[in-house]
RNA sequence: GGGAGUUUAGCUCAGCUGGUUCAGAGCAUCUGCCUUACAAGCAGAGGGUCGGCGGUUCGAACCCGUCAACUCCCACCA
């Protein structure tokens, strides 16, 4: 059969894909196998496929395709999350560019449009999925508003309040002016920003002095209730009891003392401004300082602010501080550069706010989830992040669910005209409750609250609800699959998400979610860059998988991936994966032209199945290793395994040792051991690169109907014979020290030497003597025991080559060539001598260490003796 | 302010329980090869005081202390 010069990875990828949908391959129904279950990180229904997806998802579809080839039950859940602030945000931009403005629409209105939105655009990443191989099931795709779902997250809420774990309070939050909605602390990020800081001068009633203060927001002075002075700050002794006017509206407001004030910050002096600083609330809290809320919701300023009404904070800074300059307050202005808060979804600066919201009481949940971790019930790698977790999970404040969006899990709560409310599944029951209290009520007078939950405290029910373990307890699915294998996410989300699943499992499931949780890095650029669409250095994943090919991409993104550290993606990791590919399909034709050519008995078999024998225990050995890494989710250290097993082994080595002369015959055993071993390395490979290896898989030899790699079952590894392993090794090493010899000698290719060996294992030669001759383009092999004239000495491990060329042998070069490596030998033996003759050493260590070390010298003197004697001779 | 991590070849990183010729790999570089699978390749080579200093030990890249640089997480100094 004729094969095409290069592997097209864009057929390849298409025909194998569907082939395996068509199979169901990735379709997993309960049955009597072990189950390996992983649930995916859901991506927003915004998102389309990024880097970090890739490598999420292609750590995920490793894991779940080694498990299927171990013959588990695997299952990998695909689905998407609501993500309800990010995609009210685009579904308002999409509005907003048809002319559209939400506040112009009713609630059901706008989220018609919202649904529109998700069924056309909702789907696309998981198609990107697709594109990258991954054998997820698609047939239990889920969303975590689908109606089951939607119920479940209800459901919890109700629960959790009758449990007295959800509480309605006022309270400062983050508020997102641009979003308009609170947010929790887990979506504020905080950035080093540079600003401003103003010195002001508020007027002492009584006196014609002023009292300076510092403060990065002179927009806010108008909700000033006070100024805060260090009790023991001598400063300000005089001020004590006193009253200062706020400029520009001359409010008069108290001086109080407080040890919350650092003396040396600023003037020692602050301003307290309760409603818009989460300190100055607490101070306002503890001095029963009256709150003025001068914004309003989309952060501008409101008629409480006196002045400025309707502008924007960040104009209204600008301009107060232009009043205040005129007015003679302003006292100096400095550089400063402080911590601000923004939000996660909208880059907005986060308001602090007042404002009722509903609220989950973490140290009510948070205990048993804690324990999971602590006590190793949970595994996370890496181990550093146990740290982390235990250290948030101690520390745990209260959770702020409610979001003033339309997107989502509408809360169950409703409320009465006189301000009571119940929490209910649906309107009928909440009358029924409220109707106790109050018998007037009409039911039409209840109107649910407006506001939705919190996209998380949906997705902490995922690795359950995905199965319906909430809506349809013990259903088989769930029964059978959870608590799942392994869950692989962004350690940016441990709070957000991990954290709060594991709370989520142990209260409804009482087991865990998870057994394994396997963080994986943040993928940067070169210049080790956070990738971000505002930097463009985030590339395009579907071209590169259009141009490199899937396989290509998985293996760049594997092969720079150590677990837990962030990632440095170099384009040129693609390049190094099509060269494998390349290489891979090379060896292929290789074996393919062999195929007209299969005879049995042809060939001196001592030789070739030294090769043979050899291969079979490298294979055994990379085996072994590979399980291990797998068991520490060392992903990039068994790709490289798989990588140098695959090259060097396999195609410098083996293939070289077995590859008949031109147009020779191959030995039938030969060539089926050369078929049976690139199967097994193809399918050691194929969970990081499916494509290329079931495509080889299938030329390779003809195939039944339903024998496909992507269902092999592995094979156990047995313990390789390190013996026959050694002896590989002494023969490449042979190879190797040959080839520099004939280097070093500027032998050209094509010419032929005749070979000399002084050996002390002549037995095991008959079984390598045509391998190394050919190898190194050598026309005869006779054994000495002498050193042989006009010839250049080598020196392997205890062998000893005189290598008999047409050129005269250079031995000035010889000569400092063995005279390099002896003085070398001789260092180390000093070195070996000196740990054997002290004494302390060998009380202390171990036999099998001394042991070693008198191993190394007699090694070493033996190689000495023969060096010398080499150099002697010259 | 608290905590965690990192520092090994030009670059990116392995090096697990202190002891194997342990100072490694890939990429990059250099030399020689268009050898009938592969120039996207083959065969070789060079390159590091393991961040600095001190300590423990018979023995340290590895353990301890300390300093330095960088990164991340958490936290209410305006």
């Amino acid at each position: 059969m004729e094969l095409p010069k290069n592997f097209d990875h864009q057929t390849a990828e298409q025909k194998w894909y569907s082939h395996w949908l068509n199979k169901r391959y990735f379709h997993s129904e309960p049955d009597d196998r072990e189950p390996y279950t992983v649930v995916i990180p859901p991506p927003n229904v915004t998102g389309v496929l990024h880097m970090g997806h890739c490598l999420n998802n292609t750590i995920q579809d490793i894991l779940v395709r080694r498990a299927r080839m171990q013959g588990k039950n695997a299952c990998w859940v695909p689905g998407t999350d609501h993500a309800s602030i990010a995609t009210e945000a685009k579904v308002v931009q999409m509005l907003r560019e048809r002319g559209i403005s939400k506040s112009n629409l009713s609630r059901d209105a706008f989220l018609k449009y919202a649904w529109e939105w998700k069924e056309k655009y909702g789907g696309i990443i998981l198609q990107q999925l697709k594109k990258l191989g991954c054998s997820l099931d698609w047939d239990r795709t889920a969303f975590t508003m689908d109606p089951d779902y939607y119920q479940s997250v209800i459901s919890v809420f109700i629960d959790l309040y009758k449990k007295g774990y959800i509480y309605r309070g006022k309270r400062m939050i983050n508020w997102d002016p641009k979003a308009k909605t609170a947010l929790s602390d887990e979506e504020v990020i905080r950035r080093e920003t540079q600003q401003k800081l103003y010195y002001l001068r508020y007027k002492i009633e009584g006196s014609e002095e002023f009292v300076v203060i510092a403060t990065v927001r002179p927009e806010t002075i108008m909700g000033d209730t006070a100024i805060c002075v260090h009790p023991k700050d001598e400063r300000y002794t005089q001020l004590h009891g006193k009253f200062v006017f706020v400029p520009l509206i001359n409010r008069r407001i108290p001086v109080i003392t407080d040890e919350y004030v650092t003396m040396d910050f600023g003037t020692g002096a602050l301003k307290v401004t309760p409603a818009h600083d989460m300190n100055d609330y607490q101070l306002g809290q503890k001095h029963s300082l009256e709150v003025i809320d001068i914004f309003n919701d989309d952060g501008t300023l409101n008629e409480a602010a006196q002045l400025l009404i309707g502008e924007d904070r960040f104009e209204a800074r600008k301009k107060i501080i232009a009043l205040l300059e005129e007015a003679g307050h302003l006292v100096k202005t400095e550089d400063y550069s402080s911590e601000v808060g923004y939000s996660e979804r909208t880059d907005s600066v986060v308001e602090p706010r007042l404002s009722l919201q509903w609220w989950v009481d973490m140290k009510k949940i948070a205990g048993p989830a804690l324990d999971a971790v602590v006590q190793d019930e949970i595994h996370f790698y890496p181990g550093k992040f146990k740290n982390l977790y235990r250290h948030w999970m101690e520390n745990i404040k209260d959770w702020c669910i409610s979001r003033q969006l339309w997107w989502g899990h509408r809360i169950p709560a409703w409320y009465a005209p006189d301000g009571s409310f119940a929490v209910a599944a649906t309107k009928e029951e909440a009358y029924t409750q409220l109707k106790n209290n109050n018998p007037q009520l009409s039911i039409d007078e209840l109107l649910q609250d407006e506001d939705c939950l919190d996209t998380w405290f949906s997705s902490w029910l995922w690795p359950f609800e995905v199965f319906k373990g909430y809506s349809n307890p013990g259903n088989a699915a769930v029964q059978y699959y959870y608590p799942t294998s392994t869950l692989v996410t962004a350690p940016e989300i441990i709070f957000f998400w991990v954290a709060r699943m594991i709370m989520a499992g142990l209260e409804y499931m009482h087991e865990i979610p998870f057994r394994d949780v396997y963080f994986t890095g943040i993928v940067r650029d070169k210049q080790g860059r956070k990738m971000s669409k505002s930097l463009g250095n985030s590339p395009d994943l579907l071209g590169l998988i259009d141009q490199y090919g899937a396989d290509a991409v998985r293996f760049g993104i594997m092969i720079s991936s150590p677990a837990g550290n962030d990632l440095l993606w170099d384009e040129a990791s693609n390049e190094q994966g099509s060269h494998f590919i390349n290489k891979i399909w090379n060896a292929l034709k290789l074996v393919k032209m062999w195929e007209g050519r299969v005879e049995a008995g042809v060939a001196p078999l001592a030789t070739e199945h030294f090769a043979v024998r050899w291969f079979e225990q490298r294979l055994l050995q990379a085996r072994t290793e590979i399980e291990t890494l797998y068991k520490d989710f060392r992903l990039s250290e068994i790709l490289k395994t798989i990588y140098s097993l695959v090259w060097d082994d396999f195609c410098s080595w083996y293939l070289e040792w077995v590859k008949p002369g031109f147009e020779q015959p191959v030995e039938e055993s030969v060539y089926n051991k050369t078929i049976f071993f690139f199967e097994e390395l193809m399918q050691l490979l194929h969970p990081f690169m499916p494509f290329i290896t079931e495509e080889i898989y299938h030329l390779l030899k003809e195939r039944k109907e339903g024998d496909d790699l992507t269902i092999k079952t592995l094979l156990t590894p047995a313990m390789p014979d390190q013996l026959m392993l050694a002896d590989g090794k002494r023969l490449q090493e042979m190879i190797s020290a040959l080839r520099d010899a004939r280097n070093k000698n500027h032998l050209k290719p094509k010419e032929t030497i005749k070979l000399h060996l002084q050996s002390a294992n002549e037995n095991s030669l008959q079984n390598i003597k045509t391998i190394l001759l050919k190898q190194v383009n050598a026309e005869s092999l006779s054994l000495v025991n002498a050193a042989v004239p006009n010839t250049f000495a080598i020196v392997v491990q205890q062998d000893k080559f005189y290598i008999e060329t047409a050129a005269a042998a250079d031995t000035a070069s010889q000569k400092e060539q063995l005279q390099k490596d002896l003085d070398y030998l001789k260092g180390f033996l000093l070195s070996v001598d000196k740990k054997l003759s002290n004494e302390r050493f060998l009380q202390n260590a171990k036999p099998e260490i001394i042991a070693l070390e008198k191993k190394k010298k007699t090694d070493t003197e033996a190689r000495i003796k023969i060096l010398e004697e080499s150099l002697q001779q010259l």
